[in-house]
This record gives structure tokens, sequence and C-alpha cells, in this order.
DNA sequence: TGGTGAGATTGGTTCAACCAATATTGGTTC
DNA sequence: GAACCAATATTGGTTGAACCAATCTCACCA
């Protein structure tokens, strides 16, 4: 187990990309992850002692605890009294919440790719688990709901208002959720539809729309109105198969429609 | 948007069941994520004030303080400065490493057990969707390991080693979940094969096994070999299926076989 | 009635100690 | 030389107190 690779010298790099957070937390936070996400630290390495790292940070050591205890919450460190601060492997004890934060900060542009690759495929799948639990369970008020939110998203679509677009399908996904009526699936389901919605904040060009919008929704409720799981799963799956031809041909991030 | 409901005046129940946390820390955040989920402090409601909080906890604000911190990056508060730090609704920003604490803490029991029963389900198909996927990719390195590891929970299940066939299962499904070869399903599945290894520790009575146990394992194997993810999936779920019905029949907790 | 500014409230940050596991070191023993 | 053990250093854990900075409250005024 060897010591931290670089004495980084350089306080959180401020004025970097996007609002890049002020406060002394959030940025110590956020460097932390990022040195995590870039193999800065490595997995079973140790992170400089609490006070070292404080005053490497510019920051006080109460500060930085609380930063290292949101990385511990988040499964990607732990503290040992005595011992230190060991970095645990992001792959195997992460969560979904890393993907933005990893596009982010990952060192290799192919790993990234792979990565957002791998990801359309895991979404689609578990939002068509959802479906068919939904469509097992379709409790009457929740499926009300659902086409209400159907219905706005479909709606601003069509006024071509792409960011109110994804806010108004962000919460049909959610009331997809809720017509499962499952705290399991709920808890499963949160991360990922935050990580999404992460996700588009970060790179709203990732937010693609076309013909069969308004179809793929109309389908899904249509499926689960009648129970028909398969039915749902499979309109919803068109759709994804169609976006995804689109994301995944053009490299990464490009042109809506 | 009320205040807390109750200035409950005791410190830290300390002696209760379990092994009770000693250190001040995780005695506050395991005592604050009990009156989250047993309703004492509602989604909406506001904490009461950090120095007021943490003298009643007979703790120090600091240490409150990074209590707090866990909770927030567990989706379960959110502090503002000058506002308080509000409770937000577990069932809609938490995540399933609340099942094991909610079923500890859930005020009502009828909805400990809907939450028991909608998980089989849940983890079913989640672990239906991590087997297609393997199906699709099948690394022969991660099949190698599979198949070691299923061997290893194999045996110990013959052995009748409830706790280590139960370790030993823990792993053949990470060995699973390594065999999709994506780090954004490694990422949904982390928390669920944790959450389930975090219940299965308070509530070992739940590991059941039986004469189909080694058949599914060498099914989805022999499935994931053959690329047949469909198979891999039935051999899955006719597993699931025969595990859950003892589960769900006889309410809880039962003894195994 | 409605705006507005002073003061109170409350989380955010900092400083400075001390406590308690754990690791390391160096010496002792065989 | 190897194994053991005690003294010491290292490092996270906790505490107490002070001050900063958003936010909220409310009395006051136009």
């Amino acid at each position: 187990m060897n010591t931290h690779p670089a004495p980084q010298p350089e306080p959180p790099d401020r004025a970097a990309a996007a609002p890049a957070p002020a406060s002394p937390r959030p940025a110590a936070t956020e460097w932390l992850l990022a040195r995590i996400l870039d193999g800065t630290f490595a997995p079973g390495d140790r992170l400089p002692p609490e006070r070292e790292l404080a005053a490497q940070l510019g920051t006080n050591r109460n500060t930085l605890r609380e930063a290292i205890r949101e990385l511990d919450a988040r499964g990607l460190v732990r503290a040992r009294r005595g011992s230190g601060v060991t970095v645990r492997d992001y792959q195997r004890h992460g969560r979904i919440d890393l993907l933005a934060p990893f596009l982010l900060h990952a060192p290799d542009e192919s790993v990234k790719a792979r990565v957002l690759g791998d990801l359309l495929p895991a979404r689609t799948a578990v939002l068509e688990m959802i479906v068919r639990v939904a469509a097992e369970r379709r409790p009457a008020g929740a499926l009300a709901r659902l086409r209400a939110a159907g219905e706005a998203a479909i709606a601003a679509d069509e006024r071509a208002a792409a960011t109110e677009a994804a806010r108004a399908y962000d919460d049909w996904l959610h009331a997809l959720v809720d017509a499962t009526d499952s705290i399991p699936v709920r808890w499963i389901a949160n991360p990922i539809l935050e990580a999404q919605t992460a996700l588009l904040e970060r790179m709203p060009e990732l937010w693609l729309t076309g013909p069969g919008f308004a179809e793929h929704i109309r389908g899904v409720q249509r499926g689960l109105q009648a129970g028909d799981g398969a039915a749902a799963a499979a309109a919803l799956k068109a759709w994804f198969g169609q976006v995804d031809a689109l994301l995944t041909s053009d490299g990464d991030c490009d042109e809506p429609r």
C-alpha cells in the first residue's frame, strides 16, 4: 500500500470548467472526487493525513473531514483511526451517481465513450424492468398521473422546448416508477433517475427527441393500462433503440433530431 | 413547514438492539436515520438547529455535522444556510441501502412486510437484467471466475455452512456482475448487492437454500457460456421463484430448507 | 397595503486542543 | 537471526469556542 502518488501542491483549481464550487467543502469534495476518478489516488492508496491534506487544500481540517464523510457515504473511501483514509475501488464500490463526475474527470477518452455506450443498454434494461413491474401492479391513481405527465412531456416536446421537455420527461419517468407502487423499485430507480438528470444538466446535448417520442410515451401508457407488460416494454425499447442508435453512431455528443 | 415534532429529550438510546454504535458520530447518524425512517422527522420537517440537536444528542456540533453530511450524501436531508436542515422524502430520494435500516426502524409492521415482499420481484428483475447483459458480453476470464465462485458456493452449501454459503453466493453474484463487463451495470448493481449483504447480516434467517440451489448456479453459468440469456435468466428465475414462495408464504423469517 | 431594512436565526468555516486506535520502532529474549 | 514486547509516533475521532454568511422575521415606514 503506497502513499499518495504526488504531493499535489496546488489548492483546488478554481475558475475551471462549470460554475466551480466556491465554498471550501464542495470544492474539497469535488477535488478529492476528481483525483479518485482520474487515478491520482488509486484504489488501495492512502490519502495524505487529514491535517496535511487540509493544509494542501487551503481549508480547515473539520471542513475536509466533512468532505471525506461525504465520499465515505458514497463508498469511495474508508477511514480508520490509526491507519488513514484509504481509497476504495470506485468500480467495485461506487454507485451510478458517479456517472456524471466520471465522465467529467476520467483520464481516458475511450473509457468515457465505453461507459457512455454501456450506460444505454443498462438504463433500457432497468426501465424495462420498471415497466414490467408497473404493468403487474398498475394502481389507478398512479396511471392517471402518468398520463398527465406524459401529455405534458409531449406538449413540451412539440413546442420544441428542449430543456422543458427533458424536465417533463423526467417527471414522466418518476411517474412511471410510482406506477410500480413498490418502494424497493423506487429506491433502485432513484439514483438512476438522478444520475440521468445530473447527466442531462451537464451535457444537455445528450437530450434527443424525434418523431417516435410521443408514440413511445403513449405506447407505454397503453401497455400499462392494459396490464400488458410486454407491449409496454416493447414501446419503450423501440424508442430507446432509435435514440441509442443516434447517440452511438455519432460518437458522444451531437445535435438533436 | 412545521418544526420538529417532539423535542426528543433523551440522548441516543444506548444498550438497545444490536451492538449499538458506541462512538458519537455513528450513534448520531443511526439515531437521525432511525427518526427519519420511523416518521419522527417527516418529509418537509426541519431538524432542530445544529447547536440544539448536538446538545440533545450529547455530542459536539462538529460531530453532528459530519453525521448530517452522511445523511445528506445519502439523499435523506438537505441543509441550507439561513434556513435549516430539512428532511427529504426518503421514498422519493432514498436509495436501496435504506432497506436494512428501514426494516429495522419502520414503525408499521405491515409496511415492512410489504417492502420485503416487493423487494423479491425487484431483485429478481435486476438480476435477470444483469444476466441478460452478461450473456451478450460473456468475457472469457470473467466467466471462468464465475464458475470458480459458483463451485465454491455449491461446496459451502453442501457442507451446510450457511454463513459461508451466503458469503460465497455473494461472491458469485459479484462475479456475475463482473461478467457484464459494464461499469454502469456495476454501479447499478453495487448498492443492491450491498443492501442484500447488509440485510443478510442483520437477518441471517432470510438465507434459504434447497435442492435447486446448485442447479440454478450451474444453469446460469451454462446459459452465459452458451450466450443464451433467456436460458440463464430462466434458471435464475426458477430458483428465485422457489425461494420467494417460501419467503412469502411463511410471513417474514423462517427456518431454511 | 406593501416594501424595506435592522436584527435574529441558522448553517458554513476556522482554530486549537485533546482522546483513542493503529502502526512503527527499537530493544529484549531465546 | 527470529519472535516477542513495550514505548512512541502517527492518524483519525471528538470537543469547545468563536466568527462568517446566507436566509428569514418582523417591526417600521411610505
